[in-house]
RNA sequence: GGCCCCAUCGUCUAUCGGUUAGGACACGAGCUUUUCAUGCUUGGUAGAGGAGUUCGACUCUCCUUGGGGCUGCCA
């Protein structure tokens, strides 16, 4: 068999639509499983919006997913020429002809169409939809040039994919009627027609078309709410496709070892936010200590602290497993960095506004600045002490408050073993003169 | 309206004529526990309806119902 040769064509508009991407990396996997080539064409017709900008855009979602394409970008407004020479080669060979029309918005021009078979049967095999079949009679002449002398997408997108020679297309499951033209256009041109693999839409609650009304639709915004990109991937390739075991969480190599085009899902299907936390959850639990850690020093620097004065493996190993998002940090660890941290108003009315925490905290802190060695048992066992096996939530959940301002974070004597004992005495103490005060 | 396509837990899905219909997310309970998580154990929830074919249908056929797509001088 020749060399699989897919294409994933979008037109640039600045944003990149979930549907969209899922069509690329359907293509990009299929290419990479059959060893064959992945090809990328800007349908840039549309000036536009089609501006350096927006393919930039494009450019950046696919180098984010790990989308590598093979030769050189195919540029639609590159191909004109060609697109309006098989134009009058149709016109010649009368599979095409000029006419009057006027268009939706009342503009009357000559325009070229495509004239249809007018019986018969148009029909191909679907490689996910199976056999699709059409009366020629149902599909309408179309206009594959503008009045304006611009050619339309149906001639465009097959010329182009003729001269890329391209041998499977795969695409949005929007173009199945497109398909019965196209596969006649090939034919009237002599050109081989490619195998067809239209991918079912992704629909909101409601199985209408998602949409950025929905929630995040464009890849971008993914990105910029912290999700990985391999979550996304990994997240996006399930959503009507499996290895046909109960595996969900693969790698990037598993899945071009197993995908396979013909097991893909006709259906459309619903998009599930928590399961693509819960995807995400699991790709920052399985990233490298030290990858995560560098993550956590980017984010902490970035807010304008300086990661520095604690343990950063240790918090590092603390923070990995709670984190669902990377964007979460510094938000839930920006006390450690800084002596000047928010207190969670909720936090302190639970744990705090209560009789005698003050004094607590005081006896606590004069306790701490005692104990030595400083380390995660012997604050532990100094606290058991005074529980006197009762459950030390009564000193616990104060000590916690009042050094982190929050009511979640990692273990608590972690949490004061990587503060130190100075900041951990300072906090307390310093939390019950605010408390004395009525600044919390 | 016409044409095309689809139909298993709330969601993503496994099953490709014989299963106690399995898994994951979400949800409930429990264990661990100082919080939030993680981890482990555990619970409930599904074949739209109706005819066939068959010894036997979630699985094959047809109808009904429901849903989606297309029906542009957009792509």
């Amino acid at each position: 068999m020749a060399e699989t040769r897919v294409r994933f064509a979008p037109s640039p508009t600045g944003k990149v639509h979930i549907g969209n991407i899922r069509a690329a990396i359907y293509n990009w996997l299929f290419a990479r499983h059959t060893g064959g080539k992945f090809l990328l064409r800007v349908e840039d017709t549309d000036l536009e919006r089609s501006t350096p900008e927006a393919i930039q855009v494009l450019f950046d979602c696919m180098k984010w997913l790990g989308l590598d394409y093979d030769e050189d970008v195919f540029y639609q407004t590159k191909n004109v020429k060609r697109h309006m020479e098989v134009v009058e080669q149709l016109l010649a060979s009368g599979h095409a002809y000029k006419c009057e029309k006027t268009s939706r918005d009342g503009k009357t021009g000559t325009v070229v169409m495509f004239k249809m078979p007018k019986e018969g049967v148009i029909e191909f095999d679907d490689i996910v939809k199976g056999h699709m079949a059409k009366k020629a009679e149902d599909v309408q002449d179309f206009a594959i040039v503008r009045s304006d002398g611009s050619p339309i997408f149906h001639i465009a997108n097959v010329v182009d994919d003729i001269d890329q020679r391209v041998t499977h297309i795969i695409r949005g499951d929007d173009h199945v009627e497109n398909t019965f033209k196209h596969i006649c256009i090939f034919r009237a041109l002599g050109a081989p027609v490619p195998q067809y693999g239209h991918l079912s839409m992704i629909v909101n609650a409601q199985g209408k078309p998602y949409s950025k009304r929905d929630g995040a639709a464009f890849v971008g915004e993914f990105a910029e709410q912290g999700y990985l990109p391999e979550a996304l991937f990994n997240y996006l390739l399930l959503l009507g496709w499996n290895p046909g075991d109960d595996r969900e969480v693969l790698t990037r190599e598993e899945m071009v070892k197993l995908f396979d085009l013909t097991q893909v899902h006709v259906t459309a299907a619903k998009f599930d936010l928590k399961k693509l936390q819960w995807m995400n959850g699991e790709y920052i639990k399985r990233l490298p200590r030290e990858t995560f850690k560098s993550e956590l020093v980017k984010r902490v620097e970035e807010s304008g602290l300086k990661a520095e004065g604690v343990d950063l493996d240790f918090l590092a190993d603390q923070l990995q497993v709670r984190t669902k998002f990377l964007s979460d940090m510094p938000g839930n660890c920006a006390y450690f960095f800084t002596d000047d941290y928010a207190f969670d108003p909720k936090a302190v009315e639970k744990r705090l506004k209560k009789d005698g925490v003050p004094e607590l905290l005081e006896d606590l802190a004069n306790r701490f600045e005692k104990l030595d060695p400083f380390t995660v048992e012997s604050g532990e066992a100094m606290v058991k002490e005074l529980s006197q096996g009762q459950g030390m939530g009564p000193w616990v959940h104060p000590i916690r408050v009042a050094v982190s301002g929050r009511m979640e974070g990692p273990g608590l004597f972690e949490m004061l073993f990587l503060l130190g004992k100075g900041k951990t005495v300072a906090r307390l103490r310093g939390a019950a003169a605010k408390l004395r005060a009525g600044e919390l």
